[in-house]
DNA sequence: TTGCTCCTCACGTCACGTGAGGTGGC
DNA sequence: TTGCTCCTCACGTCACGTGAGGTGGC
């Protein structure tokens, strides 16, 4: 018999983790002392010790191994349980991973000019957005400004004609297409579960909800395509890939005072 | 100016994390109503609320935000604290990575036969062990038994004679020289601190303290063999490389009753 | 008698999730 | 007045670490 001390020094635990297992009924020790609540556990106990902690070291909960212990399940579920594992395992170092890419995105940032424009990033899943807009096709990176100041007071008047109230502005982009098309912009405001009828230059569209990288651009829209730039490098810089259009959406927008203005930059990606 | 309801929708957050922000002093509302408490957030603050999460996301505790962004690091801190965290992560993922293959490893061995004998396999690190032992070079794995019987008795009348008390007994095993010098079995007594002069054939060593896999053996003597078969598979499969001799310590024995023994079989191993 | 080990509470960890119980504005 | 949102506690999470305060055996 050996009291706890001594016990724990055998199995590389502490006695606390022993006292711990003890409450939680995984691992009673051999002889309790009634009068002086001692613990004394047997040599042999070290098998069962050795059983609670190779399942711990797999990742497994207490109460997991709680189950294990007291059931004694079949070959097959215990299949089922190493392969659910192995799945969140996974899951764990992919995340991982990815987290680590955009550390090392970070650190190489850090060495351009960069760095604050990208200190924001922040991955998310997109809002489901419904709005009503105007599509610009065969544009070429200078028209798009120009486009949208002519494409958002006439959606805008669509809108109110139709008796809505706009919400935020919104702009998304499609890639120039392979044989040479330009970009085509769609420019129009967030209408959410108003009813706002098509016309044939306006139409109503949801944008789907993708996972998606987004920074946030707080100053003067010319600051925009350099902040577009600055993040398209992290973004490929840190492994993601591209995964579909972009968005701008106009949180706060003035015109009085433009350097106020708070611009939400979005690119859809997946995971490398 | 948003209530909290509406900032957390921007943000994708929960109003309670934005409340326990404020709470932290990681990010206060633009304005909180006096009277009611209610919180006010500007949508400029979304850029805020950005840092935050970045920061968050590359896996920063909040206390190290809050500094981050108390103090503007320069960008020399700033470096450190990535490079830091990227050394922190890699540790993470080589973890899982080691967690994962033992996870698989047991999902092979339960292919075979040998799942009983694997099950308790775990990571250690050897505790300090300083034994009074005779070397024995030479041999096959025949020898092995009938040599340990020959030898222990002569290394425990040595430990007596010293007027020293003999721990539990220990083996270890040198591997088989690349020129076939067969195997060199090292067995004796842990002596601990006493003091125990060395002889022409008994030596007191010091084995060190190294990282290996442990399984505990319950039961007579003769299922050794076969449990370091499985063992060693198991360890072959889970991707951890051989780092030095196996030992065997008898934690418990009696002659009387072998198939009462308890014995702990190490091998030296180190990560892929 | 002095150390050493043992005992039982009970708080702290980390970033919130989740009620409980109550109030203010449309 | 009825819902909706907001508020402030305060407990729970997971596997122990770490005292606090006290007792029993060499």
């Amino acid at each position: 018999m050996l009291n706890i001390g001594e016990f724990a020094r055998l199995g590389q635990v502490s006695t606390r983790t022993l006292r711990h297992y003890d409450e939680l009924g995984l691992l009673a020790p051999a002889r309790t002392d009634v009068a002086t609540g001692y613990r004394f556990y047997s040599v042999r106990q070290l098998a069962e010790l050795h059983r609670v902690l190779a399942l711990r070291d797999l990742g497994f909960t207490l109460e997991q191994i709680g189950k294990v212990l007291g059931d004694d399940p079949s070959i097959e579920e215990l299949r089922g349980m190493l392969r659910l594992r192995r799945a969140q395992i996974e899951l764990v170092v992919g995340d991982e991973l990815a987290r680590l890419r955009r550390v090392e995105a970070h650190l190489r940032a850090l060495e351009g000019s960069e760095s604050v424009v990208v200190q924001d990033v922040v991955m998310k899943k997109t809002q489901p957005i419904r709005m009503a807009e105007i599509a610009a096709p065969g544009l070429t990176h200078q028209d798009i400004g120009p486009a949208f100041e002519r494409l958002l007071p006439e959606v805008l008047a669509h809108i109110t004609g139709a008796g809505a109230t706009p919400g935020i502005s919104v702009g998304w982009y499609e890639d120039e297409t392979v044989d040479g098309g330009g970009i085509v912009l769609h420019a129009g405001f967030e209408i959410a579960g108003q009813d706002v009828p098509d016309s044939d230059r306006v139409h109503v569209v949801d944008l789907p909800v993708v996972d998606a990288a987004s920074v946030i651009h707080r100053g003067h829209p010319h600051g925009i395509p350099a902040a577009w730039e600055a993040f398209m490098r992290w973004i490929e810089d840190s492994g993601y890939r591209l995964a579909g259009p972009c968005r701008e959406l106009y949180h706060e927008f003035h015109l009085e005072d433009l350097s106020a203005n708070v611009t939400e930059l979005q690119q859809a990606v997946s995971r490398p």
